[in-house]
RNA sequence: GGGGGUGUAGCUCAGUUGGUUAGAGCGCUGGCCUGUCACGCCAGAGGCCGCGGGUUCGAGUCCCGUCACUCCCGCCA
């Protein structure tokens, strides 16, 4: 007989029983009635209801057993009567009567129970990770990951893509997010530094002649952590094609995501085709270029209502900014329709709401007996509101909010004040995923603070146009081959045409900033490719974990990853990061030069 | 780097206007219990009220500082 065990905890069936069976796990829960003992013993299989009395000759070592000692049980598979079935479990229609009981590990008391894992602290889930990964809703999320990626690549290699690995060890990149660094022991005062993304290496796999490459790539940046973003390190489907369109690219990718949700979704619908929005008209409906698609609210610039009108505020604003460059200079007014807003008390939360955001307050009309209500209304006049009643579809019971001013200043409000109406309303649909391509992202944006233009997606895209409309546009109107999938609001991948032309690449550049002789110090190998015959090429890189996030309905990413670092970036249970030896610091000479007031007494 | 929230038993939390010996549930330990599956009943242990300072006759409670965790901003092409 096998050491351990001949059936796993959640084998056992009724045509069992009689049959003697060893089992192995942890003790799940004991329930002591004195002269009969059960215990549930767990593993990654299920669960089995294990049972002793004073006839079994193990009864006495039975008793002595606690809470995730791991033990083997040897016992005989009987019927379990009709009364005391469990129908919760798929073992519940049997139990084991233990003969023989052999402890294989015993357990302290335990700092987190397994058992009905109740709310613990997130530090001590982290510092004991082995314990929660034990818990059922964890266990199951991060088997749920590696189904999720057995499914991605099961997908991408259906349709004709290719697995590829590249280097961890690598060269710092410029621009982007910080770098982690490697110091090189054999070239003192060198570092490699580890891969943001594999995006050189996928466009250099192009152009050495393969063709639609794929990989589940770690990436590494050294950039502070949010709730959707670990710290340091995260996976992406990295994808990458030759010879393609955009439309290539979303025909290859879209028909792997789609049914990859469909397949974990569980009942909830997935989009059928994702709609393409281009960047200025997601901006301009939704108010941010990852649109909630569930929400249903569109808006739209109701400017023309007010300009002239009774509603001073509004037309002296759009008066005042009236000769400059639309979305940064000139000023407008936008409707936000709220089906079934219509009552005072509605509107004047969220107008408490927007002044608790920082704003002057949301200007608002609500219909009632036929009519807008409200200062606004009262102001802009009958006909006026009515006009805009009829153009927003909007009928006795319903409301509209305005927010008005520059565009760029408020459209991130205008946004937040979009999700925030439907939330309250309840118009956004749950139980769905509703995907869009976000297109036509401006290449470039104006940056503020170095007074300077940068580019404002992935430097390493083709302008819509060419090196034509790099030389005759206002490069802040030159668009990008570039594009995001959004998911409920979530972007969980951006991508592009790569621009695969030596020259265009350092005008693009230029534009930014960035001299020739910077370009080929920094992209050298890059640009030593693209002149060797470099094919035309595009890819994307969904964010495997945000996609995990999703399908696991968490909106958290340490629920769905095996050993998360903390928000500070530290590793709870293997205590990284950690100091480095004198000698390895001598090795790799360096010598610290460290923070004067950083003298941590640790307290609390 | 900045802002918000939290910090009382191992955990979740209560703790009145500043006033006696800081409580409950879960967990833990011991006892009882032969059909439970959130077993039940009885008893017990367990507290630098995050830490430091201040106000006060008196601080878990008020003030200042600090630390930790978490959420957000910056940042993340």
């Amino acid at each position: 007989m096998h050491p351990y065990r001949t059936h796993s905890c959640g084998e056992l069936r009724s045509g069992d029983v009689g049959t003697n069976v060893r089992v192995s796990g942890w003790v799940h829960r004991v329930r002591d009635h004195g002269g009969l003992l059960f215990i549930d013993l767990r593993d990654h299989y299920g669960l089995t209801q294990c049972v002793a009395d004073p006839d079994s000759p193990a009864f006495k070592a039975v008793e002595d057993l606690r809470a995730e000692w791991v033990v083997r049980i040897d016992g005989e598979v009987r019927e379990r009567s009709a009364e005391t079935t469990n129908d919760r479990l798929p073992t519940g229609g049997v139990e084991v009567f233990i003969r023989d009981l052999e402890v294989l590990s015993k357990a302290q008391e335990l700092p987190l129970p397994v058992f009905g894992e109740p709310d613990y602290p997130e530090e001590t889930r982290l510092a004991y990770r082995f314990l929660d990964l034990r818990r059922e809703g964890l266990h199951q999320r991060i088997v749920k990951r590696s189904q999720v990626i057995a499914s991605l690549r099961q997908r991408m290699v259906g349709a004709g893509f290719t697995e590829f690995q590249t280097p961890i060890l690598t060269a710092s990149s410029p621009e982007g997010a910080r770098d982690f660094l490697v110091p090189s022991r054999m070239h003192p005062g060198k570092f490699y530094a580890l891969p943001q993304a594999p995006q050189q290496f996928k466009q250099l796999i192009m152009m050495a002649g393969f063709d639609r490459y794929f990989q589940i790539a770690p990436c590494f940046r050294d950039e502070d952590a949010r709730a959707d973003r670990s710290p340091g390190e995260f996976y992406q489907l990295d994808v990458e094609m030759s010879f393609v369109t955009q439309e290539d690219v979303f025909a290859a990718i879209e028909p792997v995501l789609r049914e990859l949700f469909e397949e974990f979704a569980e009942g909830r619908r997935v989009s059928a085709e994702f709609p393409r929005i281009p960047y200025w008209r997601a901006m301009r409906l939704y108010g941010t270029d990852k649109p909630d698609l569930r929400n249903p609210i569109e808006m739209s610039d109701a400017s023309h209502h007010f300009r002239g009108s009774g509603f001073k505020i509004f037309a002296g604003l759009l008066e005042k900014h009236a000769s400059g460059r639309e979305w940064t200079e000139n000023a407008e007014v936008w409707a936000i329709p709220a089906k079934g807003g219509g009552s005072r008390a509605f509107c004047d939360r969220m107008n408490s709401w927007a002044q608790g955001e920082g704003q002057p307050g949301l200007g608002y009309i609500f219909f009632r007996d036929g009519e807008g209500a409200g200062p606004v209304a009262k102001n802009l006049g009958e006909k006026q509101t009515d006009q805009l009643r009829q153009e927003l579809d909007l009928t006795d019971g319903d409301a509209v909010f305005f927010v008005a001013g520059i565009p760029k200043d408020f459209v991130e409000f205008s946004g937040r004040a979009r999700d925030r109406i439907a939330s309250d309303l309840e118009l956004t649909q749950t139980d769905c995923f509703e995907f869009c391509w976000v297109v036509d992202f401006p290449m470039y944006e104006w940056k503020e603070d170095d007074k300077r233009i940068d580019f404002s997606h992935n430097p390493f895209s083709m302008p819509q146009g060419g090196l034509e409309a790099l030389e005759s546009k206002d490069p802040l109107d030159v668009l990008g081959y570039q594009y995001d999938i959004v998911c409920n609001g979530v972007e969980l991948s951006s991508g592009a045409i790569r621009n695969h032309v030596p020259e265009i690449m350092l005008k693009a550049f230029e534009i930014a900033g960035y001299g020739a002789d910077v370009v080929e110090k920094e992209f050298g190998g890059m640009l030593r490719a693209l002149r060797f015959g470099a094919p035309p090429h595009g890819g994307i890189a969904p964010g495997l974990d945000r996609i995990v996030m999703l399908l696991a309905g968490t909106d958290n990413i340490r629920e769905v990853t095996m050993f998360p670092m903390n928000q500070q970036a530290e590793d709870l249970l293997m205590g990284a990061p950690s100091e480095a030896s004198p000698e390895q610091l001598k090795e790799l000479h360096i010598r610290l030069s460290l923070p004067k007031t950083k003298a941590k007494p640790k307290s609390g």
